[in-house]
DNA sequence: TAGATTGTTAATCGATTAACAATC
DNA sequence: TAGATTGTTAATCGATTAACAATC
């Protein structure tokens, strides 16, 4: 995570969040929304998405709220997402798959036009349509076509070795799919995506089972 | 998310983190590791680590740190992983049949032996060596096989109304991977797997390309 | 013993919320 | 106008960090 050039990245990490439940307002049909919809949608309160807000700017007008339309477009200068970005997927495996098929991703501002892997057996397979092609050509192709992003879908073992060969190629963004904290230098952000972390934390929360085990340990 | 009952939610959060990061440690054939270790490879501080953990009890020795199997066993014990939680896979597209094949769940303290859908034509077909069930059947499935958790692959479009079934069969955690937001009674756990909202967070920090709509948005 | 590292306290830092004047 | 809602300020609340006595 970058530090934050003065607007806390907490702040920005809700960003997204905003633009996709404004999208979701839009598409229902509403062309106006409130702080309060917004929050009451998100389980916020009014005044944080307020004070999110006002660090870029006045979106609003008293009395009447956002216009959804307008406040999406702001949303999205913020966010650098008046480009499309170019994306590659690292691992053609069932994971790599499902993310080749996902349909979510053009819509919100990324293209996802590539599929590396590293076992040759793979390559000049198709994937969607994208013909899977060698790690080793990642690097050549990452700045043929200005790939700036990655999707690492490979196995826990092999994404540090894959990750230095991704900031070799010069890509600033990388979404780790792999169970595993990697390194890279500062100027390179990391994200991960892992299930497991999220289905964890949502078991300290759950009622245990009542079962032999739990009579034991209570001794 | 849960109200915490006295310790804050964002501590729980970093439990998977650490739990996971620990395990990879053990894996590398550590022993023994410290505050100071954990906290550069995740790069938080190691005063947080050791506040982190002071919440739960005292696990480390001055001087030697922590034992790596001891603060794993701890960890997994606060996190209720003693026990094997169950978890269905709700929809069989692309992204249930990566969730389905995708070997991380068991070791890390997840069952995940059934799948459902709503579409007739998917009833029967194979998953990874599971039979893919009627979405019908989740209620009575659920209970007899004591299903608490689900994660729910389904399109955005069906996203709140499968919700609503898993509720009603008595779910208690759902990951959702569809971009929205559903509402669930407070007794019910949800948390979100967007990588959308993922890669939006990093497209803040990265350099725009230089292009002519920059250009001309300048006046 | 000397060095290392814990658990905890107090201080600092930062984020959230409540409240309200401004104004549509 | 009356009602609604913004943007912002100040107060509150909570999280992080620095520092260190305790002790392995």
């Amino acid at each position: 995570m970058s530090i934050a050039n003065g607007i806390p990245d907490i702040v920005i990490g809700r960003l997204p969040v905003y633009l996709r439940a404004l999208t979701n307002l839009a598409q229902s049909g509403k062309t106006n929304t409130s702080s309060h919809e917004l929050g009451r949608r998100l389980g916020i309160s009014s005044a944080q998405i307020r004070k999110d807000l006002s660090h870029f700017g006045e979106f609003g007008k008293q009395g009447t709220g956002y216009n959804i339309n307008y406040l999406l477009e702001q949303l999205r200068a913020i966010l650098n997402l008046e480009q499309e970005w170019r994306v590659a997927i690292i691992g053609a495996g069932y994971l790599g798959h499902a993310l080749a098929h996902y349909q979510g991703f053009s819509s919100r501002g990324f293209r996802m036009a590539w599929v590396f892997d590293i076992d040759h057996e793979m390559v000049g397979k198709k994937m969607n349509g994208l013909s899977v092609q060698h790690i080793d050509q990642l690097k050549e192709t990452a700045k043929q076509e200005n790939i700036q992003m990655a999707l690492l879908a490979v196995p826990t073992t092999a994404a540090q070795a894959v990750t230095d060969l991704l900031v070799d190629a010069g890509i600033k963004a990388i979404l780790n799919y792999a169970p595993i904290n990697v390194e890279v230098p500062a100027d390179v952000e990391v994200r991960y995506s892992d299930p497991v972390v999220q289905m964890q934390h949502m078991t300290y929360y759950l009622k245990p089972e009542l079962e032999v085990l739990a009579t034991l340990s209570r001794d």
